[in-house]
DNA sequence: ATCATGCTTAGCCATATGGCTAACTAAGCC
DNA sequence: GGCTTAGTTAGCCATATGGCTAAGCATGAT
């Protein structure tokens, strides 16, 4: 009943930023270090570390240092609260759709009895 | 392609924050009035203008005044961009897995094969 | 006509976010 | 040792976000 869910906070909020979303592409693809995810971008090295931290946090991200470069891969599970919060909703409506049918039905049914008073 | 896509932006943002998600969550059980849609929260009309406007810019509701009262409905097909993001990236992934998968076969194939060099 | 209701607009305030530079640390390489 | 590379930390700055109050405006009820 998620009274205030923290997890999907961090979730939307991370992937609300196109330049964490490129990472997330990127990352989707196989592990890379910090330096290899910043070129693209164009960013500077502290700003991209910041975006990873935000990925990390929300649990979408995890690095570890080996050497002197920090290699970062991504938890394809990570998005399943995501997923799971829209097949809810696409649930709700699609009931909410169901008993508006079965509404309009019984509608028709009453219309075909002729109207009694 | 999608260059920077910004609906997703807008989409991933707009459902960053758990008021607007409980607004999506009770809207998804049908048409409210704003001032309805505020009582739960807690909060004052005019916060729950904005978060409405955000929603709204993100396609996710619509709105329409009748009378003094305005009433807000829910936008389902405005959940797909997220669902398609979502499924690209496990695609990706899984992919990635496949691509695993075969190398590791090829190792095993090479060493039954014994050590060529 | 008056009043209450429901939204709307304007504007204030604190905090969060996204970018940067500059300076520091730690690893690898000659 | 000394140089280079890859992160890291600290801190600045502008804008965005999320909350509020106060005041305005239109509609429905009396």
């Amino acid at each position: 009943m998620a009274k205030h869910d923290a997890d999907l906070d961090l979730l939307f909020q991370a992937l609300a930023d196109p330049t964490r979303r490129a990472m997330v592409e990127r990352l989707a693809q196989g592990p890379t270090a910090v330096s290899d995810l910043a070129r693209p971008s164009g960013l500077r090295l502290p700003t991209v570390m910041r975006h990873l931290a935000v990925l990390e946090r929300a649990g979408l991200v995890v690095t570890a240092k080996d050497g002197r470069v920090r290699s970062c891969a991504i938890v394809p599970e990570a998005l399943a609260p995501l997923t799971g919060w829209l097949d809810d909703r696409r649930a709700e409506w699609e009931h909410r759709l169901d008993r508006l049918e079965g509404y309009v039905l019984q509608l028709m049914k009453d219309a075909a009895n002729g109207p009694r008073s």
